[in-house]
DNA sequence: GTCTATAATAAGATAGAC
DNA sequence: GTCTATCTTATTATAGAC
C-alpha cells in the first residue's frame, strides 16, 4: 500500500526542521494521553501547532508511526530520569532503596502522561513495544541497580534472599504506576483526592512501607 | 440532537430480549477491553452475534450508552464476587486480610477483562463512571469490610493505627489490578510470563507480605 | 519543507419493511 | 423486536502548488 511509513532521517536536516519534529512529538504525545490511539485525532495535533496537517504524514508517515516515535520518547524520557539519580553508594541498603522508591514515586507524578501512554499500550498488548529494541534495552539497566541494592541488602542481612530485582521493580512500579493510571476512576469513587499534598505524601509513605516491610528478614511473626 | 439516549427499560419486555440484551453486553464488554472506546466498532460487535448492528442501537441508544451499560454491569460483578467472600469473623486480623488480598488478587487475575475496562475508564477521566451514581453506591461496602479488619488489627496491637480503609483498600488495588492492566508492557520488557502459575504464586505472596509488612506495628527498626 | 484542497474510506447512526 | 439498506459525517491520508 504505503512504502514510505519509515521516516527519512537525512543526515542534513536542519535544526528549524528538528524543531519541528520535536513539536510535533510533544503535542502528539499529549493528544494520545488525552484520547489514546484510536480516539487522538491527527487534525487535532495539527491545530495545536504552528505548522500544519501534512508535516506529520511527512515526518512520521502515518498516525501509527507517530505514536510509536511517542512511545519510544517516552520510555527514554523515564531512563533519562533515572540516569540523574545519583544514589550515595555509601548509605545503608534500606535508606537507598527508599531513595529510589521516592525518586520512581516523584517521577510518576509529576509526568502523569508517561503513565497513560504505557496504560495505551497495555490496552494494544504492547503491540508497538514488541516492534522496538531500543525501548526494551533502554529498560534493562534499571534492574542493574536494583540488585546492587538487594545484594547489599542481603549481605547485611537485612533483606530477604528471595526476592529478584526483576519482581522488586515489578512492585515498586504497580504502586507508583497504578496511582497515576487509576487516580480518576479510584478518586471519584472514595473521593479522593490525589493532588492534596497530604494524600500523596501519605501514598508515598505507604508505598516506602510496604516495599520495605515485605523485604525485611526479621518478621515478629516467622 | 436525539433524545433516545436513555433506553425503554419497559416493564414488558420479555426473556428473549433480555437474553439479547445480555449477549450484546457480553460481546461488548469483550471489545471495549479489547480495543477501548474510540477503538471498539459497534459493527464488529454485531458481527460476533446472532441478532444486527440496529439492535445495539435499540436497546443502549447509542455507542456511548453501550459503553456505560458495559461499565456498570463490569462493576456490578466485582460487588458481587465481594458478597460472595465470606470471611470468617473467627480469624487474627492478619489471617483475614491475607484472605481479602487473595480473594482480590484472583478475581482480577481471572477476570482481567474488568482491569481493561478501568483503564479505559481512566483514559477517559472518569468521565462515565462519574454520571452513574449506581457505581459510586455499589463500591462503598468495600471499606466497612476493610475497616472491620483494621479495627480488630489494631485492637489486638498487631496493626499500625494510622492507615485507614481508603487507604488500605488503594494499596491493595494497586497490586491487584496492575499487574493485569500492565502486564503486556511490563512482561515484553523484562521477559515475565504473567500466566506462569509459579510467577503468579510469588506475585500473590509478595502483595500479601508487602500489605501485612506495611501494617505491622512492630518494627524491629522503629 | 510547507501549505491548501481534496480524495478515499470507514464508521456511527437511522429509516423503513416485516 | 429484528433485519437490510442507506444516509451522513468525520477522519486518515494524499496530490500538487509554491
Amino acid at each position: 500500500m504505503n512504502d514510505r511509513t519509515e521516516v527519512k532521517h537525512g543526515l542534513t536536516r536542519d535544526l528549524a526542521a528538528e524543531r519541528s519534529r520535536r513539536e510535533i512529538l510533544q503535542i502528539a504525545t499529549n493528544e494520545f494521553a488525552l484520547h489514546g490511539l484510536a480516539g487522538a485525532r491527527v487534525q487535532a495535533i495539527a491545530e495545536q501547532m504552528r505548522t500544519s496537517k501534512g508535516m506529520i504524514y511527512y515526518y512520521f508517515g502515518n498516525k501509527e508511526g507517530l505514536y510509536l516515535a511517542v512511545l519510544e520518547n517516552v520510555y527514554a524520557s523515564i531512563r533519562e530520569a533515572e540516569d540523574n539519580a545519583h544514589l550515595d553508594p555509601s548509605m545503608p541498603a534500606d535508606t537507598m532503596l527508599q531513595a529510589y522508591i521516592e525518586l520512581t514515586f516523584d517521577y510518576h507524578d509529576h509526568f502523569p502522561v508517561f503513565s497513560r501512554i504505557i496504560s495505551m499500550e497495555n490496552i494494544h498488548n504492547a503491540r508497538f513495544l514488541k516492534r522496538s529494541a531500543k525501548i526494551k534495552l533502554e529498560n534493562l539497566p534499571v534492574l542493574a541497580t536494583l540488585q546492587r541494592i538487594i545484594d547489599r541488602g542481603i549481605s547485611s542481612k537485612i533483606f530477604r534472599p528471595d526476592v529478584s530485582a526483576t519482581e522488586l521493580h515489578y512492585m515498586i512500579s504497580a504502586l507508583c504506576v497504578y496511582r497515576v493510571s487509576n487516580r480518576s476512576t479510584f478518586g471519584a469513587i472514595f473521593d479522593v483526592d490525589f493532588e492534596d499534598p497530604d494524600v500523596r505524601c501519605q501514598q508515598r509513605r505507604l508505598a516506602v512501607d510496604a516495599i520495605l516491610g515485605m523485604l525485611r528478614r526479621d518478621r515478629s511473626g516467622g
